[in-house]
DNA sequence: TTGAAAGCGCTACCAC
DNA sequence: GTGGTAGCGCTTTCAA
């Protein structure tokens, strides 16, 4: 098709581009036999125009398959009809989600999305912040786990363009999230439930991203340990957020039976996973020698028979694009914070601790304590 | 801001405009002492413009914090500075990888990213088919594993604008891809290498979209099991193309020892991994009593020690962009298509066939034969 | 209810 | 080298 137009392109060109030029609004107001203005009028729904000049224009306008200019529209009404979304990652579970939800109402209501992929200490996040976020391609903006700093939200803020943050934790923005802290606390508090008391956290410490997140969530389990008067056996695991990330510190933490943990919180499903594919590896039986929880109800979690506090990524898109529209009809209305809830689904990856497991995990941390 | 132009925005809306009109080329152009025209050439670097005004335009373009509306670029010069991508998922190893690839050459090259996600039977693609590309808001179009039907694809020529594929098989788009009939080909002869007769392929069939992927992969294994004089112990075992669809599938073809084949060839590392997964779950060894072959080196590959056919979508999502680039400069340029290399990389799912297992793995086919 | 005309903010052509 | 000026294609007053 391009070979072909490379003989007579001039030809082939001029051609094209006058059928473009051609079927602009002025178009199909001359073959409705009305002026520019009342076919805008016509096509926009804005203004008076009688049933009939309106079909008339309709018909002229889909009898040359007219598309109105973006760009033309957007100078002159100052809207772009795109929504801009920044995120730190594309290929995360969490991310992916929210991204689909996001997409999914967008395109119902015709607005286009612009991606920004701000990967932490990259120089494109800079590009980001600096040159692309400037150029206000959009009406407003979604930020998803962001976790700007100071120089960033200052950005942020200098667009002038609403922003809903999903995991943001923002005082300057609407926020759509859930509770960390509850959560992970909740999901301490099962295992607990469960007689267990060797109960570690796994998560957040190697990745500087997750951060904020992750010391939330490590929070909630402090605190439930600490309520169950447990604060004794508390336990840090480092590991990156990340599937693999929880499976190698897992490798690394679950090797001896001595001072093993009889349960463990993973600060997401995808650590928890990569922890129990390690605890397979490694002999060590989940449930019966190690009960694993995580948080978010992943894709895979059905698969590994995962205990979970679900959380609906996919539909905190969706509600962030509502906000977002919600206060681009009504930009008077002060940024809110909005909760999502997260339920608990017990799989098989958490049991009853076994009296027995129990004794070797006390006389373990009998002997680190002396 | 809609509701409140009704009664007396007015005011509001001059004034907020008036700031926004100020910081405009034209008020560069004042504050440099020269004609916009002469500051749109000082800052586009086009056309003449003394070394001295140069920077006098640009001191007085930075400070003002002077930023370009893009509409009015677009409108008058006919340019986006903006790319689409459409691809089917966001949430897939493959796509993801593609996508960030294509982020990162478009952010150093200044150049937005406006993405549809086209999930296969949705309303959404349909939108995008029919309303979304029509508007044309990108110079180009970089479509990632679309398999558009007859119909879309005449939607996808109508748009006029350059188009390359990622995993398309086009004849009228540019192409960057893997030869998949060879790579797969050459995963089979692997495992024939290693002394395997029953090797199963499982991918493809149940979902509909990787299907011509899918449809050259089991070619290429075919072919290779063929020209091995194998044509006997052809299977095929229909899997989802994701994790847990092949988990799922290797579970139910893997359940019983007798047929049970000595090796795999997976469509894709997801696939494979999912049929580790299940092994284990059966307590069958890999890769003693079961090898298993990939295609991809998937995130997961090397903590699975998944022995698979690396490919490098990342990159080829950087081809894509720089082919498509290459075309907006001259767009007399053909169509051409970009074979990727693929390379093998051994790790711990494949092994010699232990001569026992071969045995069982004969004894087990002829009982089916019979 | 409709049409004429004035922009939206920028580029690009054509004189100077 | 530089400065007018005419659009890019659409919306939106303002009059009619």
């Amino acid at each position: 098709m391009l070979i072909a137009s490379r003989t007579g392109v001039r030809i082939g060109r001029a051609a094209s581009e006058a059928v473009t030029d051609v079927s602009g609004i002025a178009e199909v107001a001359r073959l409705a036999g009305v002026s520019k203005s009342t076919a805008s009028r016509a096509l926009g729904g804005t203004g008076y125009v009688s049933e009939e000049t309106r079909q008339r224009v309709h018909q002229a306008a889909a009898s040359i398959g007219y598309v109105p200019s973006t760009s033309a529209v957007s100078l002159a009404t100052g809207r772009t009809q795109n929504i801009g979304v920044v995120m730190p990652y594309v290929n995360r579970w969490f991310f992916a989600e929210v991204l689909e939800g996001i997409q999914q109402v967008l395109l119902a209501q015709g607005l286009d999305l612009t991606l920004y992929d701000a990967k932490p200490g990259t120089e494109g996040r800079n590009r980001i912040f600096e040159d692309f976020l400037a150029r206000k391609r959009f009406d407003g903006l979604i930020a998803v786990g962001l976790e700007p700093d100071h120089q960033e939200l200052d950005r942020l803020v200098a667009i002038g363009r609403p922003i809903v943050s999903v995991v943001g934790s923002s005082n300057v923005t609407t926020v759509v999230e859930i509770d960390d802290d509850h959560v992970a606390r909740r999901a301490t508090e099962h295992l607990i439930a469960l007689g267990h008391r060797d109960i570690a956290f796994i998560g957040g410490g190697l990745s500087t991203h997750w951060a904020q997140v992750d010391r939330r969530r490590l929070d909630g389990y402090l605190n439930a340990m600490k309520t169950a008067g447990l604060s004794d056996h508390v336990r840090h695991i480092y590991s990156d957020v990340t599937l693999p990330g929880g499976y190698a510190s897992a490798v690394d933490a679950l090797g001896e039976a001595r001072g093993r943990p009889t349960a463990i919180v993973a600060t997401c499903d995808e650590v928890a996973i990569g922890a129990i594919i390690a605890a397979r590896r490694l002999g060590v039986q989940v449930p019966s020698d190690l009960s694993v929880i995580g948080i978010d109800d992943h894709e895979f979690a059905d698969m590994f028979a995962l205990t979970t506090l679900r959380q609906t990524p996919r539909e905190q898109g969706r509600v962030a694009v509502q906000l977002l529209l919600e206060h681009l009809d009504d930009p008077t209305q002060p940024p809110k914070t909005v909760r999502m809830t997260s339920q608990l689904v017990v799989r098989n990856s958490t049991a009853a601790l076994d009296p027995r497991a129990s004794a070797v995990a006390i006389d373990g941390r009998r002997r680190g304590g002396l």
